[in-house]
RNA sequence: GGCGACGUGGCCGAGUGGCUAGGCAGAGGUCUGCAAAACCUCGUACAGCGGUUCGAUUCCGCUCGUCGCCUCCA
């Protein structure tokens, strides 16, 4: 097995750096999920839809990947939601919880490996931050814990912030308990009403932070491969994480971090406090899922996004694109059967079209391969399958003309095509291109169309076309008859 | 104030020290009763100003602009 090299950008280096697993063969990957105190939005979906199209890159090229998204799902958010509807703090989370995984199936990527819930890990966040007490580098304070900052001298290493050029140093509150302003919380006292689990320190919950850094380990050990998420979470959550998880084990946490733009509307990032953030199940009633995955997937996951109508639109086209292409090579295919006309025996000349359609499929998926290899390129993969489109297109146009076509190698390039697409998440079922199993009167009116057009009465053509278009279907003519085709 | 990213043709969006990204839209053509789909041809773009270089959109510096983080946030 030969597993070719790749480059990933390390947040934690600043550039791109060849990709060497701990455990050879084998990738752990961790990525923040969502808080749940409400539904998840399409800013949240960008890291979700990434990671599982890079981890199905990684297994498609020999890797054994074990894909870790948490659910954080005891938090300061959720019990102020629970207050708010006057109902309690876990029916809040089991029921957007829920919500998250329903919604995030709908996109039909799967699911990660794991998808651990910090409310079944107690035993472990407590042992954590049990651990960073004794080590020094946590004290209990009031029922609290808090991490001592100024202990972990590495502190900043992933933001490049530097501890004393803080602003929040300068906005240091009056009667914290707190030894510095810079310290944070990893057990919170349970005040009255809130969830709680019995901890050394009393009854209390974890704060934000310890709970990734101990379901990481947890799941994935110490050094492990890649830790993900948005870029906003560089700073505080991955820096804390860090911080928490280097000073128990003495050794590096994660080895490579890979950190998502933001997607924006008019420019501003989407999200929950600027009261911009457009739900993924809504979005799902307007647009394919593949929409959005063509959509985050046509510009480098490490961009900004604008979430527009008009960049929308520009994925539909290209969903449109491909199915185009798909149709157009299965009738063509079709035809070839049904005349009896496909060969055994390839005629393939270098010169020919089907030398042409080989060397295309060929380069296709070179360059496919070397913009995934270099740092999840999938902008530039896309552009390297609409290279296959073109050939593909051309050949079923041209070929038939000359009688040199070759259906095996029609076959070929297509499901080759086809393989890319499902590496990237866009699969496309064979009723969306194919005219087979359609309702018989619907064929029959596509045969009336036809003998109304060969008598050319086109009034009447034109109308049993627009019959099929309310039926949601259209009309191609193409040199070897009419076809319907599902309109998208 | 500190840290960081970005500014590519009408739009979106890759990329590179000299060699075609790609998609959408647009113009012309092929096919076609029309339409749709597809194919062919067409745009000499890289914020501005300097510098390095035989040569820079690509490297360096400065300026302008936009955005993110430093507080909950994917």
């Amino acid at each position: 097995m030969n597993i070719p090299n790749i480059k990933i950008y390390n947040t934690l280096a600043r550039r791109k750096e060849d990709f060497v697993p701990r455990d050879k063969g084998h990738v752990g990957i961790y990525v923040c999920g969502p808080t749940v105190y409400g539904y998840v939005h399409v800013g949240n979906a960008r890291p979700f839809v990434f990671f599982a199209v890079f981890a199905r890159y990684l297994r498609h090229i020999g890797y054994e990947v074990k894909l870790v998204e948490n659910i954080t799902d005891v938090d300061d958010k959720i019990i102020e939601r629970a207050n708010k509807e006057g109902v309690d703090s876990d029916e809040i989370a089991t029921e957007y919880s829920d919500a998250y995984i329903e919604d995030t199936c709908a996109l039909g990527l799967g699911r990660p490996n794991v998808e651990p819930r910090a409310t079944e890990h107690m035993e472990d966040i407590i042992n954590f931050c049990k651990e960073l007490v004794e080590a020094g580098y946590a004290y209990e304070t009031g029922g609290s814990v808090y991490y001592r900052v100024r202990e972990f001298l590495e502190y900043g290493k992933l933001s490049g912030q530097k501890t004393d050029q803080m602003k929040h140093c300068e906005l240091a509150r009056e009667g914290e308990a707190k030894e510095s302003p810079l310290d944070f919380a990893i057990w919170k006292a349970a005040k009255p009403g809130e969830p709680n689990w019995e901890s050394p320190w009393g009854p209390g919950r974890p704060g934000w932070h310890i709970e990734c850094t101990a379901m990481s380990l947890r799941y994935l050990g110490a050094k492990f491969d890649i830790h993900g998420g948005g870029r906003d979470l560089v700073f505080p959550h991955h820096e804390n994480e860090i911080a928490q998880a280097e000073a128990v084990t003495g050794t590096a946490f994660a080895r490579y971090w890979m950190h998502n733009g933001m997607i924006t509307r008019k420019d501003e990032k989407m999200s929950k406090s600027l009261g911009n953030i457009f739900l993924l199940r809504e979005f799902m009633k307007k647009y394919d899922p593949r929409v959005l995955i063509l959509f985050f997937l046509g510009s480098h996951y490490r961009s900004p996004l604008e979430f527009s109508e008009r960049n929308l639109d520009e994925a539909a086209g290209m969903l449109e694109r491909f199915r185009n292409c798909f149709w157009k090579a299965e009738s063509v295919l079709q035809e070839l059967a049904a005349a009896e006309r496909a060969r055994a025996e390839s005629v393939v000349s270098e010169d020919g079209p089907g030398g042409a359609l080989v060397a295309a499929t060929e380069k296709a998926q070179v360059q496919f391969h070397a913009e995934m290899c270099d740092d999840v390129n999938t902008a530039g993969a896309l552009a390297a399958a609409f290279v296959l489109v073109r050939a593909i297109n051309e050949y079923a146009e041209t070929a038939p003309v000359t009688n040199e076509i070759d259906s095996q190698l029609l076959r070929d390039a297509r499901d080759r095509l086809a393989e890319l697409l499902e590496i990237l998440g866009v699969k496309f079922s064979p009723e969306e291109y194919t005219q087979t199993g359609m309702e018989q009167e619907l064929l029959e009116l596509l045969e009336k169309r036809e003998q109304a057009r060969k008598a050319g009465d086109y009034a009447a053509a034109d109308a049993a076309r627009d019959q099929l278009a309310e039926a949601g279907y259209e009309v191609r003519d193409t040199p070897q008859g009419p076809k319907l085709v599902k309109k998208s």
